[in-house]
DNA sequence: TCTGGGGTCCTAGGACCC
DNA sequence: TCTGGGGTCCTAGGACCC
């Protein structure tokens, strides 16, 4: 398994991570805001504006991720607030992944502000922790970012080194040391597991990762399924999963959601929001080239109570008007009637646009065509876009649901739009 | 004064078919 | 009389991450 240019060492993987990136790009920008304590906040003249990010500074002071920002002054009067500016974060994480492919081609940006190299084969003959370092000073020196990196044999212990050091660290795991520098950590302070995983492990007395890698593997798999066996493999330091930087093409919905300033029960309101929805997950899902087969429709009330509509539609969709009406649809058909805090709309079971046109066509065909005559369409298919258009056509027609390139596994995304415009971009 | 917006994966129940 | 066992599809919700 191992790679030929490694010797059988095993992989190397780095884990690059931006510190507080969106309060860094602001002070990157403007010198007066360095040193002081900044949070990012969406809805700053809101009541329900939560912090995005913060710097340092204010975490000293007790500003927290996702804290109300009213919350967040309490905590620290002098706390500077401002709005988002996406486009500016946009670029400058641009600038960063580029950086990283002057490495390797093998980086998978994850989201926004971070991502996986796999420099097994393209060290050279520096020695790994030599290219962090310089990675590192280079993002900070030239596009005026720190960041902290993990070195490690696998991406899990990689994302869990980076974590170990922050601001501007460099942190090496490897898998002969996480007696020493993994399993002393909290079960909590691991990838993956979350306030609810952390109470079902502590109901089996599993407070640590040592405790957890020790952990009988039958009775995790019996408490948290699937996951369990992940997580028990993950604490003895295995995980094989790639490095893949085609991950970001595997994206499985577009969808936007809002907030609103206040709850509504306005139809007249209700539908301009879901207009604009609609038009914002149309426009997204043209610039990706897809059309979706399943719209959902979300609705939180004014108790926070959230409720997810969906429904499977016999052919994709990807204008802003029939999303509308689906979106209309379940929204009639499902509304209780109380108070409005959020709508989302969220085009699911994506195909590409291309792939689609042919489908619609077997479909067209199959409507009025007797099953005598299925071989005589199939010809016809076949004959007017070739063998290749014919399997993906009769794929996409047994399984409706079918998504892009169902197998490959990836991570999540801040803004998934950005990342593959960028991989776009570039091919 | 209570908590955004973008996602992924997993689970579980019911419908339906053989 | 009261009833199987698999498989797939669809839908809803939960957990988690950044």
């Amino acid at each position: 398994m191992e790679k030929q240019g490694n010797q059988g060492r095993g992989r190397i993987i780095f884990h690059v991570d931006m510190n507080s990136f969106y309060a860094s790009v602001e002070a990157a920008h403007n010198p007066d805001l360095r040193g002081k304590p900044l949070a990012i906040a969406g809805n700053v003249e809101e009541r329900r504006g939560i912090v995005v990010t913060s710097s340092y500074e204010a975490r000293k002071k007790g500003v927290k991720t996702t804290m109300p920002v009213w919350q967040a002054k309490k905590h620290c009067p002098e706390l500077l607030v401002m709005p988002p500016n996406f486009p500016l974060y946009r670029q400058t994480s641009l600038q960063i992944f580029e950086l990283l492919e002057s490495y390797t081609p093998l980086v998978q940006p994850v989201s926004i502000d971070e991502g996986y190299l796999d420099l097994t084969d393209d060290c050279g003959d520096k020695s790994p922790v030599v290219i962090a370092e310089e990675i590192q000073k280079r993002i900070h020196d030239e596009i005026g970012i720190p960041c902290s990196i993990g070195i490690a044999p696998n991406k899990f212990l990689a994302k869990m080194a980076s974590d170990m050091k922050k601001p501007l660290g460099i942190t090496i795991l490897r898998k002969r040391e996480i007696d020493k520098l993994l399993w002393p950590l909290d079960v909590g302070e691991m990838h993956g597991v979350g306030k609810k995983t952390k109470e079902k492990l502590q109901e089996l007395k599993i407070t640590t990762i040592h405790d957890l890698a020790h952990a009988n593997p039958v009775q995790l798999e019996m408490k948290l399924g699937i996951n369990g066996k992940r997580l028990h493999d993950r604490a003895n330091g295995n995980d094989n999963r790639p490095v893949d930087p085609d991950a970001i093409d595997d994206f499985k919905s577009v969808g936007n959601s809002t907030t609103f300033p206040e709850d509504l029960v306005d139809h007249h309101r209700i539908n301009t929001a879901l207009t604009n929805l609609a038009d914002s997950v149309a426009k997204r899902m043209a610039k990706k080239n897809v059309l979706s087969f399943n719209i959902q429709l979300t609705i939180r009330y004014n108790d926070r109570t959230t409720v997810t509509r969906s429904r499977k539609l016999q052919n994709p969709i990807s204008q802003s008007g029939d999303i509308l009406e689906a979106a209309q649809h379940l929204f009639e058909k499902n509304w209780s009637g109380q108070p409005i805090r959020l709508l989302g709309i969220t085009g699911q079971s994506l195909i590409d646009r291309n792939e689609a046109t042919v489908q619609l066509d077997l479909f067209s065909f199959e409507a009025d065509t007797k099953r005598a005559d299925l071989q005589n369409t199939i010809g016809s298919i076949r004959a007017k876009y070739g063998e290749s258009s014919l399997l993906k056509g009769n794929q996409l027609c047994k399984d409706g649901s079918h998504t892009l390139r169902d197998e490959k596994r990836r991570g999540t995304s801040l803004d998934r739009d950005f990342l593959w415009n960028y991989k776009k971009k570039k091919e």
